[in-house]
DNA sequence: TACGGTGTTGCAAGCGCTTGCAGAACCGCC
DNA sequence: GGCGGTTCTGCAAGCGCTTGCAACACCGTA
C-alpha cells in the first residue's frame, strides 16, 4: 500500500504537499499539483482512512439504520443512499433493528463515533430519543417527521386519500385498509388520513391489523377482511396487497368485480406490464439519495444544525381496473 | 469523548494498562483489571475505532457486496451477517453492485484496505478476479462456488431435483423452469441439474428467461409459460413465482389444476399459513451468519489462508398442493 | 543471601494522515 | 532598491490508540 510519503518521494515533495494535493488542491501550484497526481496514479495511492479519520475527526462513514431488509421499500431508499454516498466519497455502514427500539437505540450509541450521522429509516425512538441522537451527532430521518430532526417523507397518506376519493366515486360504502407495522409513525399518519376522509364523507373505514408488512401476513389477513364486507381494501405496503391478491386468487374471489384493491406503494407493481393494481408510487430511491446527501452536507457543513428541514416528496396514484364499483349487495 | 488516557486518569494507572485491560484482560491483575473497567463504564469509554485501525492495520468492517437490495434473499443473508458481526463487534458495509461486474470489480477495489474482508453475495466476477482479490484481503462468497475461494452455498439444485422427481411422478412430461439472473452461477447450476434430470428421464424441460428476479418478471413471463403447454413450472426464486400466480389469477389459470408451481425458494411463502406453495426452506440467515463468522475468523488469524472451503448448507423441500398430475390434454 | 523467573506495569515510539505556522520565493509598487 | 502582500511549500505537532521493550516487584529456590 503505497502511503503519502511515497508519493511525495516520487513526486519530489514533501507529504504535507500531497495532503494539500489531494484535498485542497487551490492550495497547491499547479504544476506541482500536476506531478502530484500523476504520482499518485502511478503509485495507485488511497489514503489509509483510518489515519485521515484520526486527524479530521470524520470517519467517512453514514450509518443507515433500517428495521427490515425485506421490505422492498427499504431496498430502495438504501440503493438511493448507496450512490449518494459514493457520490461524495462517503461509505454506508448498516444496521438492522427488526423495528425493535432498544436496538435502535443501541445503533445509535455503539456507532456514535464511528460514523458521521445516521439516517434512520421509520425509527420507532421517541421524538425526544431522537432529538437527542441530534445533538450527538446529524441525523436524518426517512418515512417520518420528527420535530426539530431533519426529515423526508413520501406523501403517501395524500396519496392514499386521492384513492380513497377515487372509491367514494365509485359508490364504495365500507373501505378496509390493512394497517402496517405496529408502531410505525407512518401507519399512524394513513390510518388518521383515511379515517380523517372516511368520517367526512360518511363512509365506514374497517381497519385490519397493524400486520407486520410481509406477505404471509397478508393473505392471513385475507379472511378477516373479505368476513367484514368491504368491497375495497387498501393495504399498508405492496407486499401486504400481494399476500391479499394471493389468498384472494386462492379463494376464487375477483378483483375488482368481488373486490377493489390498492396498495400504498407500487414497490411491487412498479414495472407491472399494464399496470393492473392501482398503487402509488413512492420514490424511495429518491428518499434514500435526499437522505444521504443532506446528511453529507451537514456533516461537512460542521455537523451542527442547519435548521432541520422537513420534505415531503410527493407521490404518483396509479388509478387502474383494480378499483371497480362494489358489488351490488345480497 | 472519554479517551484511553481519561480512564487511565481515572483508574490511576498508565493508558497502556487501559489498552491491555480492554484487549488482553488476561495480562492485567485482576484489581487493577477491576478498577480500569470501573472508570470505563463510568466514563463511557469506548475505544475510538479510527485510532485502532491505524495502529493494528484492522478496522472492524466487513465488507458486504451485493447485487440488489429488492430481492429478499439477500435481504436475509445480510440480517444474518449482521449478526454474525456484531457479536463478533464488526460492522457491516454494504455496497450495491446491480449485478454489474464493473460495479463489483469498484467495490473490491475502492474498498480494499477500508475493510478487513469481503463477503460476496452472488458475485459475478470471473473466478480469476475473485481468486485475486482474495489474494489482497479475505474473501468469502455466497451463494456460488469459486474454485479456491471459502463459499457458502445453499443446495438448490439437489432441493430443485427432488421437486422434479415428485413432478415426474405426477406424470408431468413438461416442465417449465423460469430462470433467473442472467449470468447467474446458481441459476446455471439450478438450470443443468434439471436439464440433466429431464434428459435421464425423458422429460422435456422448458426453460423461460433468464430474467431479473423481480415481480414484474414474473408476471411478464407468464404468457409464455401457458403458451408452452408445461404442465408446472418452476421458478428461480420466490418473487418470480409470486409474479407467475399474480398473472395466472388474472388470466384464471388455476393452481394446480391447471397448471403446477415451486419455486427455489420460499422466501415470500415461508410463514404462509398451511404452506399452500411448494418451496425449497433456504436458510438465507444462516449463510449470512456463517459467512460473516468464517470472514471474521480469517481476518482474527491473520488473514491470510486457512485452506478455502466449500460449504454446502442443505435446503428443506415443502412438497404441498401447489403440485398436482397434469390436466389432461384436450 | 543471591539469583533467575514470572507477573505486572509504564515508557515511548510509532500507525498515516492533516494542518497551523513559518519560511521562501516572487510579485508589483512606491 | 526596498517593502508589503501573495502564493506556495515544508516543518512538526499531533489525532488516540497499540505494543515491544525495559523496569520493577515479588516469588521460590539454590
Amino acid at each position: 500500500m503505497a502511503g503519502l510519503e511515497d508519493v511525495a518521494r516520487a513526486a519530489g515533495v514533501s507529504a504535507s504537499t500531497v495532503s494539500r494535493a489531494m484535498s485542497r488542491p487551490d492550495m497547491v501550484a499547479p504544476r506541482t499539483l500536476e506531478r502530484v497526481r500523476a504520482a499518485a496514479a502511478e503509485l495507485g495511492f488511497r489514503a489509509n482512512p483510518a489515519a485521515r479519520a484520526l486527524t479530521t475527526g470524520r470517519t467517512g462513514y453514514l450509518a443507515m439504520v433500517v428495521p427490515d431488509l425485506h421490505n422492498p421499500f427499504y431496498g430502495g431508499v438504501i440503493s438511493g443512499a448507496q450512490q449518494a454516498a459514493e457520490r461524495r466519497d462517503a461509505r454506508l455502514v448498516i444496521t438492522v433493528t427488526d423495528g425493535r427500539q432498544d436496538r435502535e437505540a443501541a445503533a445509535l450509541r455503539d456507532l456514535a463515533g464511528q460514523v458521521d450521522g445516521f439516517a434512520l429509516l421509520s425509527p420507532v425512538s421517541t421524538a425526544a430519543e431522537l432529538a437527542a441522537a441530534r445533538r450527538r451527532a446529524p441525523v436524518v430521518v426517512v418515512n417520518r417527521r420528527v420535530p426539530g430532526v431533519t426529515s423526508f417523507t413520501a406523501d403517501t397518506p395524500g396519496g392514499l386519500a386521492r384513492i380513497f376519493d377515487r372509491l367514494e366515486e365509485l359508490g364504495h360504502t365500507d373501505v378496509g385498509y390493512l394497517a402496517g407495522p405496529p408502531g410505525s409513525w407512518m401507519d399512524r399518519r394513513r390510518r388518521a388520513e383515511l379515517r380523517d376522509r372516511a368520517a367526512r364523507r360518511g363512509l365506514r373505514l374497517h381497519v385490519f391489523g397493524p400486520v407486520r408488512p410481509a406477505f404471509a401476513e397478508g393473505a392471513a389477513a385475507a379472511g378477516e377482511v373479505l368476513a367484514s364486507g368491504c368491497g375495497a381494501v387498501l393495504a399498508y405496503n405492496s407486499l401486504l396487497l400481494l399476500g391479499l391478491l394471493f389468498e384472494f386468487g386462492r379463494r376464487g374471489v375477483r378483483v375488482p368485480a368481488d373486490i377493489s384493491v390498492a396498495a400504498a406503494d407500487d414497490m411491487a407493481f412498479a414495472d407491472l406490464p399494464g399496470q393492473p393494481i392501482s398503487a402509488l408510487r413512492v420514490p424511495a430511491v429518491e428518499l434514500g439519495l435526499r437522505a444521504a446527501d443532506a446528511l453529507r452536507a451537514m456533516v461537512d457543513g460542521g455537523g451542527s444544525s442547519p435548521r432541520p428541514a422537513s420534505r415531503i416528496l410527493p407521490t404518483e396514484v396509479t388509478l387502474t381496473g383494480s378499483l371497480a364499483a362494489p358489488p351490488s349487495r345480497g
